[in-house]
DNA sequence: ATGATTATTTTTGTATACAATTTTAAAAAT
DNA sequence: ATTTTTAAAATTGTATACAAAAATAATCAT
């Protein structure tokens, strides 16, 4: 986080924004005023305004409004969710390699034992691993560009681990560590699909 | 193209510089100077500005430079592709309604009929139909970014059409017409692989 | 009071300025 | 002639200024 040099303008309002952003501190109504964060940082509107572009590029704001994610958009997210990091497991069950197969096994671990943090970074970084032992720069990119607004939205509705989650996970992982392509793929989409049940099943009474 | 009211600076520069690009009129090699495109447009160099960062978040431009799609990028987003244009080929074949049918077997004929340059627009008509009736915003999105960096790719290899390319199209629509999700599918995919192929093996040799 | 109209304030889009950085060219040293 | 060093030029990042547009508040008419 702290780097030796001072990072630019543009760079620090970028994550100071796109911070705040997933932090839920910003009312899905409000506008983002360019001069309110330029004055916050003690910089000029120009990098604020850049910043401002970049995260809307990233579907995190649209028309100076932090975006809201309807329940047609989860649901359109999840279905490329599903079917990349659905070939992400079929790849993993393929290829991956012992190294990073512990790594998967170790998220498994420090969700379990960990407290409410870690557990949900342990589960983030179980599908993270995944997803990048594919390779693909372009599923990479895709995916976390889905995680950062599906996040957004998870933020709002005040995520309680779904029951059930890491015993999915586990499965996927046995799948993977067993060589099962096929299954590593099903259970991955299986998983996700409950995932989306869940989030709008919550999304509902609220 | 041509609106009543002039448009802002900023689109101006966008779309100028972005048709630039995916004419190839500008080399790889060559730097994109903000400097250089607001004095062509008669604009200062903040809109510039803005429509570069939105083209290189949109995957044309990186490091002040138009991208070279590696061959691994290609079979990256290429991957990607077979696995949502043929989940979008299946939903069609479940989903799509006649006027959308009739649209899709009028891009087959003017593909056959026309002269290069309709076949060209026809040919990626008949996916863009496709993609669209999927209905999933995400993944028109993701497609269409990619579609325009393979485009890009496109220019530099001197397409000249595939052999059997129509043929291909023409059953993936039969099998959509027949209400054959699975095939559709699978035709689709196998399309895009043939595709993919075509596109390394050209590029080898030049 | 409610709605229309006008005035005021805020916010944006774009231009311009300038120091810091990067690139390119020139000069010097090996 | 190639490499290193130094100087010059080009380019970028950021700040500031200001007119145009949008949002908000105030006034008036119904």
């Amino acid at each position: 986080m702290s780097t030796s040099k001072r990072a630019s303008a543009y760079t620090q309002a970028y994550e100071y924004i796109r911070e705040q952003i997933l932090n839920g501190e910003i009312e899905g109504k409000t506008k983002l005023v360019e001069d309110r964060f330029a004055k916050a940082l003690g910089v000029s509107r120009t990098p604020v305004r850049e910043a401002l572009r970049k995260l809307e590029e990233e579907g995190l704001v649209r028309d100076k409004r932090v975006v809201q994610p309807t329940e047609s958009d989860l649901r359109d997210m999840f279905r490329v969710r599903m079917l990349l990091e659905g070939d992400a497991a079929r790849l993993a069950a393929n290829y991956m390699d012992p190294s990073t197969l512990a790594i998967l096994k170790g998220c498994i671990d420090s969700s379990k034992n960990g407290n409410y943090e870690e557990t949900m970074t342990s589960n983030k970084q179980f599908h993270d691993v995944i997803v990048e032992a594919s390779n693909n720069t372009f599923m990479i990119e895709t995916i976390n560009r889905m995680q950062s607004i599906i996040y957004l939205f998870r933020k709002t509705v005040v995520y309680h681990n779904r029951p059930g989650l890491i015993e999915e996970h586990e499965d996927i992982y046995q799948a993977i560590l067993n060589r099962e392509p096929d299954r590593a793929e099903a259970l991955m989409k299986d998983h996700l699909q409950a995932d989306l049940d869940f989030f709008l099943h919550i999304s509902r009474n609220r």
